[in-house]
Formats: C-alpha cells, structure tokens, sequence
DNA sequence: ACAGGTATAATTGTATACAATATACGCGTT
DNA sequence: AACGCGTATATTGTATACAATTATACCTGT
C-alpha cells in the first residue's frame, strides 16, 4: 500500500528500530516465535540490547505486515496464519500475480528480461543438484523481478506483502518435493509469453501458477501443519 | 494484510496513539493536509495536547496505511496520490471486487443479504433528493457490506485499504455529476446476481463496476486535480 | 476446600529527558 | 560574488521515568 522507495525506506537498517523490525521479521517467519506466541517489549529489547521504545515501534510495524497482532493494554502476539488464510492468499496471488505479469508484459525493461532469463537458467542448474536453498531463493526473486517489472508502485508492494506472508508456509513445501522442478518450468512459459509479448497468455499462465503453487502445497502437508490453527484462532472469538 | 478484528482493533479509540491515529487519518483524507506536507511530531502532539510518543506511533501505523511517508531522520510526509496511483489501484480492485463479489455469492447471511437492498434502496431516495453526503456514504456502505460477506479477512482487509486509499479522490467525483444514479444501478445488478446465486456473473459486474467508476473519474477531472503530481514526486527521487 | 477480594507484581501506555542527525545560517577565504 | 566550512538550531531517534492497566498470588472468610 505504501509508495514504496528502497531508497528511504523507514525500516532503515541503521535505526535500531529497523533492526528491531527487521529482526523479528525474520525471526517470525524463520519460525522461531511460534504462532499465537507473546512478545515482550521488555524481552525483546533486553535481547537486542535496546529500549522499549524502538521496539515497540516495531511492534507497530510489525502488527501493519498482519505478522503480529496488538491487544491494547495487554499484548503482541504472532498472528496465526490458518489454512484459510492460505487458500485465500492464493486465490487473491492468482489474479494479482496475473495482472502483473500482463503489465510487465509491455513494461519490463531489456535488462530485467535478462535477469529473469538467467534466473531460469540458474535455476534449472540448482534443480539438477538439488540444492534446495537456492532453489527457493531464486523463485523468490523471479517472482520479485516480476513485480518490479510490473512498473506499478502500488502492485508491487501489495503482491510483496502476500509473498513475504505466505513464507512460513512456503518454505516447508518448496523443499520437500518435486514441486521445484515443475514450477520453474512454469516461470520459464511466463517468461517466454512476456518476451513474446502476449501479455493476455502471461497473465493466465502466472494465473495458473499460483494456482498448481496453491494445489500442490494442499497435496503435501499443508493440512497438518496449519490445519489447526483455525480453531485455536476462536479461542479469542 | 492483518487479522482483522474490531473487537481488538489495535486502532484503539480509547489510547492516545489510537485516537492521533485517527484523527490524523482524517485530516488527510479530508485535505486539511495537502500532499506533500511535513507533519512534525511536536505540532501535532501540541495541538492534540499529547507527547511525541503515541504521536510517533501512529506515524508508523499511518506510514503502513500508505498515507504517509517517513523518511528516517528527516521527517513524515503525507503521500501524493498520482494520476498512475488511481489507475493502478483500480484495476486492482477490479479484479478484487470482482473476487469478492464471487465469493460472497456463496457465503453472504440473509442479514447482510437484507441490508444490501435496503441500502440499495435508500439509495435511490437520497438520488432523487440530491443528498450527496449520504449517497456517498451508501455507496461506501454497499462495498463494506460485500467485503464483509466475501467471508476472507485478508480480502476484506486488502480491498478496505484500498477502498480508504482513494477516499481522497472519489469524494470530489462522486459527488460532482450523474454518476450517482448509474453507480447504484450498478449495485443492484449485482445484488441481484448474488441473489439469484449467479456468482460468474456478480464477479464480472463488480469488475465492470470499478472500470466505470474508473473511466467516469477521468472523464470528469482527475487530471487536473491529480495529473501534475507524478512530476512533483520526482524531486524526491 | 473454595470463592471472593485485595494487595502485589508484571506489563503496557505516556511523558520527558537526552543523544544523534540533518538543516540553515553566517563567516571567512579565495 | 561564490564557495567551503563550522557552528547554531531544529527535528528526529532513543532511553528512561512515571502512570495506568491488567494479571497473579495470596489471604481471608465461610
């Protein structure tokens, strides 16, 4: 949502807040704070040696990503991210993830087409040798070359939020089957219908994308391990 | 991108930071700051008879909103909406009303069903009338009333900020020609698709219905209110 | 043993004091 | 007059102190 500009970004990593929220960031989507965990202003700043204060900046920050969720008065707590949630998070990707594509259709520039290129390159190479951080570090910037190449500010950073938000659930399905293959076969067609300049063609088959991502990750496992979470989500109606 | 919950909405009308937040919020949506403006934490924490502290917070919240912009160190602006950005933003909620619409097909209550067509019906009282106010607020009603029967948090919550994002400058189109009477026709042509559980066809309505609101809003002036900010936007780089 | 209530502790909310940084201005040099 | 430099000032960043609220533990009476 936000005009969005790396160059001044607030969540600076020279401020402590910006290491602080940067830090938990991570450290929530790495999964070291379990879901519908508290956070403690006080703990938190003791362990990265800082005040309140930019911590609970963070917080603030942090509640806006929909990674934490603030009750007045009382606390923070990792947002839980239910089954739904991730179906409803694809079925919104597939259409955004659609848009954006047709757009970076007429838009992308010579030298991110090549960047996006060399990424299937690299990836078809790591795919080979199964080396499985790279594979889904390279997914995560075919998708970020994309959105950058869609020349919408606002597109961009909105199917950025989706992205970082479904990470947690992401990482442990990329890994873990044969999923990583097919999928950059998939970035490879997108690829080729937007060096084509069939804009309509990208948009269905980055459509479609998300949709195998979505169906395939239901195939394997994401029931046990998010299919839970709905009804611990009640417990605070 | 939160997990929504009013009743433990972080936006707290009680707390100081919740009530700067909001107050703040208005203020800009309704012009009393201008684009580009500096907001100084000691000003506004003077005339709201508060410290910097919840001032400082609902910076943060304000800067994840989209309505302003902090830059670290220097200082938080509010953000210009470009001719783009309103383009940009409609053709995202083209596609997302138009899901939204889908699934509330399926999922919307006999209450919400109920309060659809009465407000539909109102309406079409306050047109004839020429109460603009309340037509404007109807036809903010009508679409909070559809996010809410889709049934996906995380939709509702996209399709809220982006509604809100682009309060500033529906208010001076909606109000200003005949768009009015055709808007609501729209909305109960797709009230009625709903009704009749035809969700293929609320989906391409409430498509239809954001690209007219979006041409009608070129047609009547956008660029000369919003057309010259893509230049200013660049002395920032 | 248990219910209720009160005191106590823990935690968040707010204000203020202090530090770091950026901006503006003046002064001197060339 | 233009430029560089340093100091003064304004503004944001951070830490800490204090207030308000909420949670917990303990005590008391039945």
């Amino acid at each position: 949502m936000t005009n969005y500009d790396k160059k001044y970004d607030a969540n600076d990593k020279y401020s402590l807040r910006g290491r602080v929220f940067q830090k938990l960031r991570e450290d929530i989507l790495n999964g070291k704070y379990k879901e519908h965990e508290e956070l403690k202003e006080v703990a938190i700043g003791e362990e990265l040696g800082v005040s309140r204060t930019p911590v609970r900046e963070a917080f603030r920050q942090l509640e806006l990503e929909g990674l934490i969720r603030i009750v007045p008065n009382k606390g923070a707590y990792v947002t839980g991210i239910t089954a739904k949630d991730v179906k409803d998070i694809y079925m919104i990707r597939s259409l955004l993830e659609g848009l954006c594509a047709r757009l970076a259709t007429e838009k992308i520039t010579k030298e991110q087409m090549e960047e996006m290129e060399e990424n299937i390159y690299l990836a078809d190479f790591h795919e080979e040798k199964g080396h499985l951080d790279q594979i889904a570090e390279l997914d995560n910037r075919f998708h970020d070359i994309l959105y950058e190449a869609c020349d919408s500010k606002l597109l961009e950073h909105t199917l950025r939020d989706f992205h970082r938000y479904v990470l947690r659930v992401r990482k442990k399905t990329l890994a873990t089957n044969t999923r990583g293959r097919a999928s950059n076969e998939e970035h490879r067609q997108i690829m080729e219908a937007i060096k084509a300049g069939d804009a309509k063609l990208a948009e269905k088959l980055a459509n479609q994308h998300m949709i195998n991502a979505y169906d395939n990750m239901v195939k394997n496992g994401l029931k046990e391990v998010y299919g839970e979470t709905t009804e611990e989500n009640n417990k605070d109606k």
